[in-house]
DNA sequence: CCTGTCTAATTTAACGTTTCACTATTTAAT
DNA sequence: ATTAAATAGTGAAACGTTAAATTAGACAGG
């Protein structure tokens, strides 16, 4: 026994005869390890748990992408979770690790599975705990970036577009606004704020209220692009010209936003960057017991036709 | 020892007395029972591999949801791989079940897994073998109504632009399309097919060199969603108009179809049943070791714009 | 009072690996 | 020639559960 699984994990001494007898013999039986007496041993199971609030939305997809092929052939696989209420039977079983990306998961809740002992990476927040890393775009350079844009680009009446106002993505893209807003002497409680969730209808609506209510604003900062695809499909019903009457600026950077017309200008968060980062991050924490970490990814401001600067002779396609 | 599994497991004969003795000690200590020795001694992992080709096509979100949901409440999780090559350490541990959407996996593959007896559930191609079931659209249906759509709104010359002529969802739509022009007393050998894979780009040069070959054709069936959207693109860059000079269909009925403008007609697989029928079945093969069967989704004419009938008064919007 | 049934709790043997400790053999060093 | 070190292989305990078999009482029927 202890010779084949020596063979098996190409450790200590075994001889070449024996170990090509071994290798012949489990080929004849069509032997295969128990996954589950391998886990038992050795205390660590190749699985890390993901946490999703879904699979279905336009960001998801990459990441698991990027997640799943930084940790594959590192000897990991995904255990995918998509859930709603932090409740549920999470971790607890079958993992090594887990990786979140799902603000309906509590602190407490991650505060329990790290004190249990499991290295937990959460992406789209900062919490603070020893075995907690931090794997975070930066929202507030992004942010400011995209407001520096509009008014670079001549807007003078800009509105922004906001988001769930209890999130960590939220209340930081919100400050890099503000700082923006402020270097270029523009004071923030002028500047119409709209609230709303993170869906493309919200946008919709938000922009409705903003051509009501605002009439002479001339650019929107959606703090994300399914908000500013709504926003973009609301002025054009209303007859405005997107970028000629509004400019629309969104946030993320998600596929479909390039194919739209006009196309979205954003900021851009490396979905590959993003993922890989976290995964590592995860991997090393669990094989090498390294304590948390903080690490900040770079925004990129992409500029696309929703924003186009007709002074600089950008065309507006149609 | 026994006392403990038992509460936890609600089996055996426990008084109510100690039943709250030991659930209060493992309370206070925090108790985890562990997945792994669990796994060892029941054989059963509460694990599900999913093996796709991908995690960002536009349809494999909707499935891993519909998958999730339908297995969660049961007491699983998700294992998710994405995989272009059949040979990695595919499922060999920490899963009690297989479901295949991916047709880099090679029934070579499939047959090693089941004759593991791992009961193994196909979602895009049929397999014959005891422990596999098979839950498939029925692309044959669905395409006949797609050409027979076409031909309703009095389309004459269509075309087809198939996807990769080895997958088994390729044959299908393929005979399917045949037996309505069969039906229209059409010769299939006057009707110009395109051979592609299912991507976009492939969908722009279709209907590009159809447009350079065929100048008469009024109507493409195209084998997928993605295709048709790249070849709506081709038409009008061309400076065709969908539908006025040719109208567009597609399959699968992708989110981003009923998005474009014109919005795409299509043949609805509705993701949600695909994944629970699938789900289900290998749930109840696990639990109940119900051999392999094969089961047949339904699929739904959809549709929209980019085939309205002009006759009938659909309005092309703008 | 004996026997049988029922409930409650305990003992013990797996499940299939890994790995420490050990033996036996060979090779090298003095 | 003796000892030490390296190489190959084996035995057995342990990982943390489950479940079959067993024990110990309590209660009922004859």
């Amino acid at each position: 026994m202890a010779t084949v699984s020596y063979v098996l994990n190409d450790k200590g001494n075994i001889s070449e005869e024996t170990r090509k007898r071994v290798l012949d013999v489990a080929e004849r039986l069509g032997y295969r390890p128990s996954g589950a007496a391998r886990s038992l041993k050795t205390r660590k199971t190749g699985n890390i748990g993901v946490y999703l609030p879904g699979f279905a939305g336009p960001v998801f997809g990459e990441i698991l992408q990027a997640l799943h092929d930084a940790v594959f052939p590192l000897g990991f696989e995904i255990i995918a979770c998509s859930t709603q209420q932090s409740d549920r039977l999470l971790v607890e079983r079958h993992v090594d690790g887990a990786i979140i990306l799902n603000s309906f998961i509590t602190d407490d809740t991650i505060e329990q599975i790290q004190s249990a002992d499991y290295p937990v990476v959460v992406m789209e927040r900062i919490v603070k705990m020893p075995h907690v890393s931090c794997v975070v775009a930066d929202n507030c350079k992004g942010s400011y970036m995209a407001v520096k844009h509009l008014l670079d680009i001549g807007r003078k009446n800009i509105a922004l577009i906001v988001g769930n106002p209890e999130s960590h993505e939220n209340s930081q893209r919100l400050e890099g606004a503000k700082k923006a807003f402020q270097e270029a002497g523009i004071d923030i409680s002028t500047v119409p704020i709209v609230h709303g969730a993170f869906s493309e209808e919200i946008g919709v609506y938000a922009m409705t209220s903003i051509l009501q209510s605002y009439k002479d604003v001339d650019g929107v900062f959606c703090f994300n692009d399914e908000m500013a695809i709504g926003a973009i499909k609301a002025a054009m019903r209303a007859g405005k010209s997107v970028p000629g009457d509004i400019a629309v600026i969104g946030f993320d950077d998600i596929y479909i936003g390039s194919c739209i017309n006009p196309a979205l200008s954003t900021i851009r968060v490396d979905k590959w960057s993003w993922g890989h980062l976290a995964a590592t991050t995860l991997v090393d924490m669990i094989n090498n017991g390294s304590p948390g970490r903080l690490i900040t990814l770079p925004t990129k401001l992409i500029v696309r036709q929703s924003t186009a600067d007709p002074v600089f002779g950008y065309s507006n396609n149609k």
